[in-house]
DNA sequence: ATGAAAGCGCTAACAC
DNA sequence: GTGTTAGCGCTTTCAT
């Protein structure tokens, strides 16, 4: 095994030289760091984590909590985060966190307490709906442990970074697809309530229908919980209703795959009879028949860009110099049209 | 923060015996064990992994590696295999590794040197179609770093664990299914010729055809590469046919999904005029129209065996006993059968 | 069966 | 701007 020393002396400087150029600190002639660096190729240095991490008392590592560990979803955040990570030097570890847990707001703090004392996370990336969950940003927030919140409601954080895209332009835009196809009569299929995005869209949805003139009804706007059977449900009642819409526009992709379910359960066809926009466009949204129109998230962003925020907050990172940003970052949509919308039917 | 020496103090012994203990190493009188335990659950001790790793050299990690790291399968194994590592102690690393290093014997070689140095897992997890690759088998087996495979098609191992379904019973099972309700035609639409599972489905779809006296037609066997294009194309072939088949077998649900969109895409009807069979029980499943029927591994088992297998093998852990295991573990699997397989049309 | 002491490889504090 | 020294908290080695 190489180590420091074996650097140091094959360079012909001190070993806090070479730690000095491995952690980017400055004070450094250029023409040492040259030699160091050259060391390091020529000997195949490769610096122990662990000793750096007892001395520094940092485990590179950041942590992506969420409930729901499997999804689309997450797991695309967790691929963006992956590779960002790792270009930074950094792990990623993925820590589910029990819903239960979530709600008892003792246990949560146990369960902070633990993470934090365990394993000391350099910081933590969390996903709705975590990221508004006051007590969780205020744990980890006192113990001195950054954040970095995708999607979160209120951006108003001094302290950590958040990740949004527009939700409200995005739904507006999409809404307008929707009326540029001739839709008058447009039903909504909300989210999780305590989730921002859910009343950001539908404001959006607002929007484009007071924009074209056309009144909001609220018979045709039901509720939801981001899933699947969720939307099936609202797709039922919403087709069961004697003037029933001609389109109907669903807070997230899986509850637009359960909208297009329950129209054929109701013998009513997509797009034909009815038009189906979700939001995300994930995995399933091209899979299933007929295609999913949505609105595309950049997810694989979310996860990079909230690993980028931390890696900056963390100050000096080995090999790399920190750029700085913004404490909020608003990344690009983009409206996908597929086959679940059409013109609207003929009456 | 607690130390070692603090927890000895208190429990008026050495420093060693507390080491000891929380290694639960031998030679140590229970008398003293106990109160050992006492001190450190009574000052809240949490023991530096930094600090042990680098004494131990050992890094208390397992690596998941896997060519795709989004996606429902990979996903669920990287749930099980989280939620058994931290119960043992372990970190689950999901570590990418490139196509085009995998189809590089050159690359593949510096990538696991690289991984191997700088990460020091304590163990690596292979997926499909990585569990066959035997040059991959072969660098960590060097290395002295265990394997637990998942999905392997040579279970002949005599190192590392492999973690299996009966791949030919379970695909046997499913075509009798489909022959009870009548069919004879039965279509076939296989994987990645390189994967074990694929020869496996294959062979016991043959099981069933020959048991039922049914005589195998290639025509209506295609090749497909796990994917929902390549069972949209196979599916297109084989609903173009003259003598086309009245069900379809896809070796996994994304091309069943696939098939299933194909024949909306020809104007043949799911399940009336074709039934289709799917293998996996993925997320798709339960989200498309009809729901399809399929065949559902313990995905999350598999996970969760292949992190048991590397935690015996690591021998002693923190805080826990290893029990003994054999190498191979063959798991159930179950089929489901939903809407997308019925009664063969009358013809 | 138990303990004392050495030292893993690195970075922080301080000297020059 | 560069080098020297101490010591992070644990496990290993060796002594008892």
């Amino acid at each position: 095994m190489v180590r420091m020393v074996d650097v140091a002396s094959h360079a012909g400087v001190s070993i806090k030289t070479v730690s000095r150029v491995l952690n980017n600190e400055p004070h450094v002639q250029d023409s040492l760091r040259e030699k160091v660096y050259a060391s390091v190729e020529k000997l195949g240095y490769v610096p122990s984590a662990s000793a750096r991490s007892l001395r520094s008392n940092r485990t590179y590592t950041f942590h992506l909590i969420s409930p729901v560990i499997v999804g689309n979803y997450i797991n695309t955040v967790q691929a963006g985060a992956i590779s960002a990570s790792q270009k930074h030097g950094y792990n990623l570890l993925v820590t589910p966190l029990e819903v239960e847990v979530l709600d008892d707001s003792k246990a949560l703090n146990v369960w902070c307490r633990e993470l934090i004392e365990k394993k000391k996370p350099d910081g933590v990336i969390l996903v709705p709906p975590l990221s508004d969950n006051l007590r969780l940003n205020e744990i980890f927030n006192e113990a001195g442990v950054p954040i970095s919140r995708i999607g979160p409601n209120k951006i108003d954080d001094v302290n950590n970074a958040s990740i949004i895209i527009d939700d409200r332009a995005s739904a507006k835009e999409a809404t307008q697809e929707l009326i540029a196809l001739g839709h008058k009569r447009i039903g909504f299929v909300r989210g999780i309530e305590s989730q921002g995005a859910t009343q950001e869209r539908y404001y959006g949805y607002c929007d484009a229908l007071e924009n074209a003139g056309i009144s909001i009804d609220p018979t045709i706007v039901k509720p939801g919980v981001f899933s699947f059977e969720s939307g099936m449900n609202a797709g039922l009642e919403l087709l069961s209703l004697n003037n029933r819409p001609t389109a109907i526009f669903a807070a997230n992709d899986d509850m637009a795959t359960g909208v297009i379910v329950s129209a054929y359960r109701t013998g009513i066809a997509v797009p034909d009879e009815l038009s189906v926009m979700g939001f995300d466009d994930s995995e399933l949204a091209e899979k299933i028949w007929p295609a999913l129109s949505t609105i595309r998230q950049p997810v694989v962003d979310f996860g990079k860009s909230a690993v980028e925020h931390l890696v900056n907050r963390a100050g000096k990172s080995s090999m790399k110099r920190p750029d700085k940003q913004s404490l909020t970052e608003i990344l690009d949509y983009k409206i996908i049209l597929r086959g679940s919308t059409a013109q609207v039917p003929q009456v």
